[in-house]
DNA sequence: AGCACGCCGACT
DNA sequence: GTCGGCGTGCTC
């Protein structure tokens, strides 16, 4: 009998391969385990076994496995059921949900090395002069990556040079799996055995007087242990005796210490470990709690709607103690930038050592660890506190999920496929998990709220602020009124001026919202009205002052701005709008007294630059924050005064379906940040449309009535909730082939589902890295199969390919486009 | 996805 | 001539 197994590979390929194994391998292999295996050419691959069979493919002779790299499945059977959704679901291939979904230290792939041929004498003269360079490199270093032997030839393209060596006998060539998985491993020290005893000690001291820095090691080694039993790192020896590591060396040598290794956590599980008990309930809170429990009692969803601060937190912290208590798993999703120190320690101080964060600036290896732990289903990372690729994680009893900020668009993956949602999908996991699901938001989004309303989601009402703070007082300003009057200075009007200035006296922090980075996002000739775009994308440059250059914010492009315009040879370049560099600049003429700080993309580069710029805020040591979105979330500071939002309208005439919905919750979010303490706090916000019914549902805080008129203007404009979406993207280097093939496959869509195709139509930035872009929106009506229009999609994707003009267009699905 | 192969224009 | 760019086909 034969045996085989068929192999997942974390490449965009719908099919699998099948692979031949040994009746040992066959004996102890599993679905989910991880194997090497050569594909292709000469590469290996990482790929998981899905299945055991005896049957031998026809066409082709399998090729055999080279390793079998897992004892137990990495993945389970839960993992895969999901994974298996999210690729039908989200239309995209299995291997792409598989290499998002596992950390990558565990994806081995083979790296090619290529070493001297020792078979074979020197033989100079047959070489050309650059193969000779590659020779005497290996000379000297042993072993060449290609990538390094790219560098040192200063070519793109080695491998035909690394053939004619292969051929001269000169190299060889070898496929190296490369383990990046590495255990964390620290050095400690302690003292020799021997010399335990107090007699042997003394002596041992005696010996050592004419060492000073030896006994100064020997005694710091003693303080170091003195009231605690925990091993001593060598690292910290060296920094407390303030010797070298020669030192220590030396007496290992002498064997008066000794050195040995520990497995090491790379993830801190920080906290106390005895846990504390979750605040007590207000009544409001107990009885949304006990709407949230019968929720789960008929194994709905719950929606948690919470006005800001009225202690949501507090809510989960009691379901998750319950989940502890049975002995199961918390997947807590947050959206990616709210991921701050603020919630894990408070997750932290109740739950302790339980509680571990997983989220995208972790190092691949400290997700595997922590993919490890939540796999073992122990004590440890029993809570997961995490960002949407969190859902993923291998849980073993998972019991709870709780999606917080549910509204958040930052839960939908963009760019690399699948381009899922993290809340859909986890509502799909719980599912598949048995486990109840609490989503939670003060400004729920309209589709959540709509399954809220139909009952296929529960629903917990909270309006009250925690404590019993009212509601922060918002203002409208008008700008248009304010600049007729001359009112303004910069970008502030005189409103806005005098609440900073009340709130600075009062002693209160001030944070101010512009939702764009950067000093001006376009450079504009006064004489002849150019203005510097991106070489590579089809937008303006913004000019960043402190750097002094243009930047594209969507390719990342940047030079330095020159003097003179570049069309007309005038120095006559002004700017236009404005970004948080320019309102913090004015901040320092206005208000020079105080201190701002400014939170965007370009101030928190650093895997810490976000924390700083928190802690800063929190101790006070800043006035006024001045930031873009990122301000609106998850920062709960008690003492700010005053929000002030400098310009609604840019959040008004976004050009999406969605734009109102996203408007209420953005300022609502920021309103929420000002107040959170008595007294009472105040919103401003600027606008040139301050009779616009968003921005007076806003300051009324009228949920119900901003949710009311977008259902309906989705009924009459036939947007989701009330249908389905899928975007479908084409996208390629010519103009021109996205055109005629964007017409081709709208033309092919208009066949089945006629008026339900809207576009094609360029996007307001139709080129990006130089690759034009062209989208085509497909509605799906309640009641028509989902799996059967993905499926006729996927049809006229199949004959599009088959025109040889078209096949080199990328076509990329958004489903649920939001 | 990665890689080889083959074709083509553009340079030392 | 050779390099690098691009389209095409294939991977068990």
């Amino acid at each position: 009998m034969e045996y085989f197994i068929e192999v997942l590979l974390p490449i965009p390929l719908e099919r699998n391969f099948t692979y031949s194994v040994t009746p040992g391998q066959f004996g102890i292999l599993q679905p989910g385990m991880r194997v090497a295996i050569p594909f292709g050419k000469a590469k290996l691959y990482t790929g998981l076994v899905v299945s055991l069979h005896h049957s031998p493919p026809v066409a082709y002779e399998a090729r055999e496995v080279y390793q079998v790299l897992d004892e137990t499945p990495l993945v389970g059977e839960l993992q895969l059921r999901l994974w298996k959704w999210i690729a039908s679901y989200y239309m995209c291939t299995l291997g792409e949900v598989f290499r998002t979904a596992v950390p990558g230290a565990f994806l081995l792939e083979s790296e090619t090395r290529v070493v001297r041929n020792p078979d074979v004498a020197e033989d100079g003269d047959s070489l050309t002069e650059e193969e000779a360079l590659v020779m005497e490199a290996l000379e000297h270093q042993g072993v060449l990556k290609v990538s390094q032997i790219s560098e040192l030839t200063d070519r793109k393209n080695v491998l035909p040079l690394l053939h004619r060596l292969l051929r001269k006998g000169a190299i060889d060539l070898q496929e190296a799996l490369r383990e990046d998985y590495q255990p964390k491993k620290a050095r400690f020290v302690r003292l020799h055995p021997t010399y335990e005893s107090d007699p042997a000690l003394e002596r041992l001291l005696e010996s050592l007087t004419r060492a000073p820095k030896q006994t100064q090691v020997i005694l710091q080694l003693f303080q170091l242990q003195q009231g605690r039993d925990k091993p001593v790192r060598s690292r910290e020896m060296e920094d407390r005796a303030g010797t070298s590591r020669s030192v220590i060396r030396a007496m290992i040598d002498k064997g008066i210490l000794q050195e040995y290794e520990l497995q090491q956590d790379r993830i801190s599980y920080g906290g106390p470990a005895e846990t504390g008990e979750p605040a007590a309930l207000n009544e409001e809170q107990e009885e949304a709690l006990a709407s949230v429990r019968q929720a789960f009692g008929q194994g709905k969803p719950v929606l948690l709607h919470g006005v800001t601060s009225s202690g949501k937190t507090e809510v989960y912290h009691h379901l998750i103690r319950e989940c502890l208590d049975r002995g199961k798993q918390v997947l807590y999703l947050v959206p990616e930038i709210a991921l701050t120190a603020q919630l894990t320690h408070r997750l932290q101080a109740l739950f302790g050592a339980r509680v571990a964060v997983f989220h995208s600036r972790q190092s691949q290896q400290e997700r595997a660890e922590l993919w490890q732990h939540v796999q073992r289903g122990g004590e440890k990372a029993a809570v997961i506190l995490g960002a949407r690729s969190a859902l993923f994680l291998p849980f073993a009893r998972l019991g709870l999920v709780i999606v917080d900020e549910e509204h958040e668009n930052s839960y939908k993956q963009f760019d690399p496929a699948p381009r899922y949602h993290a809340r859909d999908a986890a509502i799909m996991l719980a599912s598949m998990a048995g486990a109840p699901v609490v989503l939670g938001s003060a400004t729920p989004s309209v589709e959540t709220y709509y399954n809220a309303q139909k009952g296929k989601f529960g629903y917990a009402r909270m309006q009250r602020r925690f404590g019993g703070v009212l509601l922060p007082e918002i203002e409208l300003v008008d700008l248009s009124q304010a600049y007729r009057k001359k009112q303004m200075k910069g970008h502030f009007s005189q409103r806005l001026r005098e609440g900073i200035s009340l709130a600075l006296q009062e002693g209160r922090q001030v944070i101010l919202f512009q939702n764009r980075r950067g000093y001006a996002p376009v450079v504009e000739c006064l004489s002849c009205g150019h203005s510097p775009g991106c070489p590579h994308c089809d937008v303006t440059l913004t000019f960043h002052q402190g750097l002094q250059q243009l930047r594209c914010h969507y390719c990342g492009y940047h030079r330095a701005l020159e003097a003179r315009c570049q069309a007309c040879g005038n120095a006559t370049l002004d700017t236009k709008g404005f970004g948080t560099e320019q309102v913090e600049e004015e901040l320092k003429e206005l208000f020079p007294g105080a201190t701002s700080a400014r939170m965007d993309l370009d101030t928190t580069r650093g895997k810490y630059a976000f924390e700083r710029i928190i802690e800063q805020f929190e101790a006070r040591e800043v006035d006024i924050l001045v930031g873009t979105q990122m301000v609106t979330k998850g920062l709960d500071f008690g003492n700010v005064g005053l929000v002030g939002i400098m310009n609604a309208d840019s959040l008004l005439n976004f050009p999406h379906f969605r734009a109102h919905e996203r408007c209420f919750q953005l300022l609502t979010q920021v309103a929420g940040r000002a107040g959170r303490t008595a007294p009472r706090g105040k919103v401003l916000i600027q606008t040139y449309n301050p009779h616009h019914q968003i921005l007076k549902q806003v300051s009324t805080g009228d949920y119900q009535g901003m949710f009311g008129e977008q259902l309906y203007e989705r009924e009459q404009f036939r947007y989701p909730p009330v249908v389905r979406l899928i975007k479908i993207t084409l996208r390629h280097r010519e103009w021109g082939r996205v055109e005629e093939g964007a017409s081709w496959f709208a033309k092919s869509l208009r066949m089945l589902f006629d008026r339900e195709v809207l576009g094609p139509e360029f996007p307001p930035v139709a080129r990006i890295r130089n690759q034009y872009h062209k989208q085509i929106l497909l509605k799906i009506p309640p009641g028509q199969s989902l799996p059967k229009t993905k499926n006729s999609i996927k049809r006229i994707e199949q004959s599009f390919d088959a025109i040889s003009r078209f096949r080199s267009i990328r076509v990329i699905y958004n489903v649920d486009y939001i």
